[in-house]
DNA sequence: TATCATGATTAAGA
DNA sequence: TCTTAATCATGATA
């Protein structure tokens, strides 16, 4: 917006007589008083335009409009379109259209992906999707989380559209003002079109910034969202009673080689009927899980774990009794190891890292079933 | 609120 | 690829 005094500045510097782009009428009689006369109006009206800033608006719209309608208007007109083409031909090159950001592309994506913005996608994003698939529609539970998950995905596509909405507004707003301002003063000062689109650029420029600030945060809540909703170590959730029960059991009666194969840990996934809170891992690996856990600190702490271990044998001794006198197999997921069957290189190394005394009784213990 | 129990994750090693 | 060992993070309980 300083353009004005400066071009009206360089202008006074080089002086009208004899300036190359001076129109003819202003080149003639140079030399002589009408010149004199001449150069006196301009540097005139160059004196007002250059205290037009320091006046009341009244006695500013007063001098405007005195300016318009003096004589040398015209001709100063033309010599500042001249300046201002040689202007704009200087600066053109620096006005290519520049490559579109990748962070904003990046951004962009994202809220698509997440359904934040484009079309609505029935009121869930992607994520909320594959959620919603991995946890097999699991129960009352999960279908709860997600529609929690979605109510508070939807109050952030709300809020981001309409402050989408007031930007838009905002930028629209402004630059019609700025255009206007513009139109006005071509009125007075040389403004080619080319450079109109060039402020709007740089309104555009400066408004998507504040956009790419308000995606930047949209994406941050999603993330925040999406890793209270989705990650399941925060949503851890305890084997029920029974599920523990139907694993200690398998536990303990394959003492000597606590290794369920992958269909055991099908099978035992079936009859502990897991309640899947979890949304990453499958029935399977918690079941792995489950029994890496428990190697580790059953080994860990062989003493404490001993009674546990004592009952859970004698109910294998008690079902393997009454199956065999009902003549049939129990219903385990594989054949029921004896927990006697110290040979395992496992259950050896479970014991070197207990105590000598301890060793000696918990062996003894297990060699009773 | 502190503490314990326990499911999940991760790095290292076989 | 699986297991171990350590660790994290959360739920349960006193």
């Amino acid at each position: 917006m300083d353009e004005q005094p400066r071009l009206m500045h360089s202008h006074t510097g080089v002086g009208m007589a004899g300036h190359p782009g001076l129109p003819q009428h202003m080149q003639e009689g140079t030399g002589g008083t009408d010149g004199d006369g001449r150069k006196q109006d301009i540097g005139d009206i160059l004196q007002q335009i250059m205290t037009i800033t320091d006046q009341s608006l009244d006695e500013a719209q007063a001098r405007k409009h005195a300016l318009n309608c003096h004589r040398m208007k015209p001709a100063l007109f033309n010599v500042l379109c001249e300046i201002k083409e040689k202007t704009v031909l200087s600066i053109r090159g620096a006005q290519e259209e520049e490559p579109p950001d990748p962070q904003l592309m990046r951004l962009d994506n994202m809220l698509l992906a997440e359904g934040v913005s484009g079309p609505e996608k029935g009121g869930g994003s992607a994520a909320a999707a594959a959620a919603a698939a991995a946890s097999g529609g699991a129960g009352a539970d999960n279908s709860a989380e997600h529609s929690d998950y979605r109510a508070k995905l939807s109050q952030i596509r709300q809020i981001y559209h309409t402050e989408l909405e007031k930007y838009e507004q905002a930028c629209n707003e402004f630059t019609t003002h700025v255009m206007n301002l513009l139109r006005e003063q071509s009125r007075t000062r040389p403004i080619s079109p080319k450079e109109i689109e060039r402020m709007v650029n740089i309104i555009h420029r400066k408004f998507s910034s504040i956009q790419m600030q308000l995606k930047q945060s949209t994406c941050e809540a999603v993330m925040i969202l999406r890793s209270r909703f989705l990650d399941a170590r925060r949503k851890r959730r305890n084997f029920n009673k029974q599920a523990t029960e139907i694993l200690n059991e398998y536990f303990y009666s394959h003492l000597s080689n606590p290794y369920p194969s992958e269909e055991a840990k099908e099978e035992l996934a079936k009859k502990c009927a897991i309640t899947v809170a979890q949304m990453k891992t499958t029935l399977a690996v918690m079941v792995s899980n489950w029994f890496g856990n428990k190697r580790i600190r059953y080994k860990k702490n062989i003493g404490k774990f001993q009674e546990e271990a004592n009952m859970y044998a004698a109910r294998t001794a008690v079902n393997a009794a009454n199956a065999s006198s009902h003549g049939s197999q129990a219903n385990s997921p594989s054949t029921p190891n004896s927990a006697g069957e110290t040979g395992s290189p496992w259950l050896c190394s479970a014991i070197r890292h207990v105590p000598p005394l301890l060793c000696i009784t918990s062996t003894k213990r297990l060699l009773q079933f």
